[in-house]
DNA sequence: AGCACA
């Protein structure tokens, strides 16, 4: 007959193990969680979690076969289901006897992320898109890709194992934000493990490796001549020679823009050392410098086409100036110096160079937008929103983990981080406004 | 909501 024994998997009495089988856990459980939840019933000696297609099943390993008979059945009888988050958990006893080889490469947290990427169009992921995802989360060393049969892969280098961490956690079967790539590519999933390198050999830069720690580092032949892929973005489109100096040219402006109001946006993604303001043919131009070329990929990476104002005002065009150091003559409200010290000086920056990008994130201009016919002040131009607002953290009471990740892994899906989700209004409140007119 | 070395 067909009974349910001849469907072992859905039996509803396994026998006894001193590993437990656990289900419908929250997406990103962690092994403490495992751990408080067996520790009432005896010693918990090996987890493994996020296993399984959804990365929602886990299992806990006791020392003792009766310390896991009395957690199932405490929970067999219990009017209170066992709970991750508050989220019921099924468990049942494993077929397996022990947790076999828990601890891989891959577990165990470093510096150096492997990245797989997923997807139709996985290789045309350019490694400065790579860079700009993962520079959200500190700054990014080194970058290597390659091709395995895995598929298409990426070596992501951090400073330490705590930043590489943060991104890993944020971003692991996420998707790469779609309006970091090209309309006609298909979405593009990361996978994300440790890798076991703590330093990439990077010897040239490449379309397939670079050094942002050494933007001196030659540039590979292969990458100068012939494709010149070095210097094609995403859409084949030709790239400018990076530069510390963006110059902005500013369309559509229904509102004056200011020093300032420039100075913020800029220093949403590192210290601007430097703006200077000028007209050209009736438009406004601004260069705006940055202490190094990384900085102003990622300024130039995210604002390129974005409106200062909500409704399409002010919207930026940016191109890598020529420049790398400019000479401001005098401060005044066209051109400024903020190196210099300046006591009279609003909004100060963190002097972080680049290292954290979010953490420059920190200017509270989180409220509301401010569409252009609510002006609270009649004379005032609407608020404009700083690049990567601080916004995005979820009003969740969490602790921080640690001091340097603005970024709380929302226990529900969208957002993958501060300011990328954010951007071209996928919920939350856009710190700026997409609007790709 | 259903058993893991890739």
């Amino acid at each position: 007959m067909a009974s349910l024994s001849s469907q072992p998997q859905f039996r509803y009495t396994q026998p006894p193990s001193k590993v437990l089988h656990l289900r419908n856990l929250p997406w990103e459980c962690t092994e403490e969680e495992l751990i408080e939840l067996g520790k009432p019933f005896g010693k918990v000696v090996n987890t493994k979690c996020n296993v399984g297609a959804n990365r929602n099943q886990a299992f806990i390993e006791f020392a003792d076969l009766n310390q896991a008979i009395a957690m199932i059945s405490y929970y067999a009888s219990s009017s209170e289901p066992a709970q991750v988050r508050g989220k019921t958990v099924y468990l049942q006893y494993s077929n397996r006897q022990e947790i076999v080889n828990n601890k891989t490469t891959a577990d165990i947290a470093g510096n150096v992320l492997l990245v797989t990427i997923e997807g139709q169009d996985a290789r045309l992921v350019s490694i400065d898109v790579l860079h700009l995802v993962f520079s959200a989360f500190g700054f990014v060393h080194k970058i290597t890709t390659f091709e395995k049969t895995a598929g298409f892969q990426a070596l992501v280098q951090f400073s330490d194992a705590e930043t590489a961490t943060s991104a890993k956690n944020a971003l692991d079967g996420r998707i790469i934000p779609r309006y970091l790539l090209s309309e006609n590519i298909s979405p593009c999933t990361l996978r994300i493990t440790y890798s076991a390198h703590t330093d990439l050999s990077v010897k040239f830069q490449s379309h397939r490796s670079r050094d942002y720690t050494n933007p001196y580092l030659p540039v590979a032949p292969s990458a100068i001549d012939g494709s010149n892929q070095f210097n094609l973005g995403l859409d084949g489109k030709k790239l400018e020679p990076e530069s510390n100096v963006l110059l902005a040219s500013i369309e559509n402006m229904q509102y004056a823009v200011t020093l300032d109001v420039l100075h913020m946006v800029f220093s949403a993604f590192g210290p601007v050392q430097k703006i200077a303001m000028f007209d050209k043919n009736g438009a406004l131009q601004a260069l705006i410098q940055y202490p190094d070329v990384q900085t102003a990929i990622v300024a130039k990476e995210a604002l390129e086409g974005h409106c200062i104002y909500d409704g399409g005002f002010c919207k930026l065009h940016l191109s890598y100036s020529r420049h790398t150091d400019l000479s401001i003559k005098v401060n005044n409200d066209r051109s400024r110096d903020y190196t210099i010290p300046n006591p009279a000086m609003v909004n100060p920056q963190p002097s972080v160079l680049g290292q954290q990008p979010v953490q420059t994130m920190g200017h509270q201009y989180n409220g509301t937008q401010y569409a252009p016919g609510v002006q609270q002040q009649p004379t005032m131009p609407p608020q404009p929103s700083a690049g990567w607002g601080s916004s995005a953290v979820p009003p969740m009471p969490q602790p921080m983990m640690n001091n340097h990740n603005p970024y709380i892994p929302p226990a529900s899906m969208p957002q993958m981080t501060p300011g990328m989700m954010q951007m071209p209004g996928q919920g939350g409140i856009p710190p700026f406004r997409p609007t790709y007119m």
